[in-house]
DNA sequence: ATGATTCATCGTAATATTGCGATAAAGCAA
DNA sequence: TTGCTTTATCGCAATATTACGATGAATCAT
């Protein structure tokens, strides 16, 4: 018990309820927010920005990396962190497409 | 510790993690997607067609409900359960807002 | 080389989520 | 009423997530 059953769910659904969870704390919000806004930082200003640990705020931009949503890249001693646009607007095609099919007649109760 | 630090964060960005939340799960995702189809259903049509336990169903919907993606009325022994095209429409808002803002040079490593 | 800065990772504690059996409540049919 | 169907809720076990101190690796300035 305890684990997801992703056998029971097609592959998209499995998808985007994992793109749904790298979403879904306010601190990866605000990192994302934060790269929209200023193209690119290190993870110390979002340290600095946010008020979380260091180490925190690090493991919120693995799980970013991970999923493709940032990148990062070496420079001197510290990491210049950005958006990778392409995963970005997989996203927001994914999203789209659930938001998509609605007409009114939805709520038949 | 373990406990989602709120207070760091803004409303909106709180905002849209809670609903990324309730969307990161896929058996939610499913019921949903079946709302979407088939306008309306009963808790027992879920459990058939998603193969999860009822009491587990049961209480996916209840997030679902809590949430105000859907809604609920009894209808004798059951209970029928549709979208609620309000709260539907300002998730798509919000996440269309998230995503809205990109240009091709958000990525400057 | 030494020390300072920056960041990732490990280990751990606290908390949250997931799944389900068991049970209860409510309506319906006979 | 009795039994059947349907759903919600409780309680528990398994797993996942969140947060952070401590530590280590890498770079840079002196």
């Amino acid at each position: 018990m305890g684990a997801i059953k992703s056998d029971l769910f097609t592959r998209k659904q499995n998808e985007l309820a994992a793109m749904a969870r790298v979403l879904a704390h306010p601190a990866r919000i605000a990192i994302l927010q934060y790269l929209l806004k200023k193209n690119a930082c290190i993870c110390g200003d979002l340290v600095d920005e946010l008020g979380l640990a260091q180490a925190t705020i690090s493991q919120h931009l693995k799980e970013l990396r991970l999923a493709g949503l940032i990148q990062g890249t070496i420079e001197g001693p510290s990491v210049c962190y950005c958006l990778n646009p392409k995963t970005w607007k997989k996203y927001r095609e994914s999203f789209m497409q659930l938001f998509q099919e609605l007409d009114e007649t939805s709520c038949e109760c």
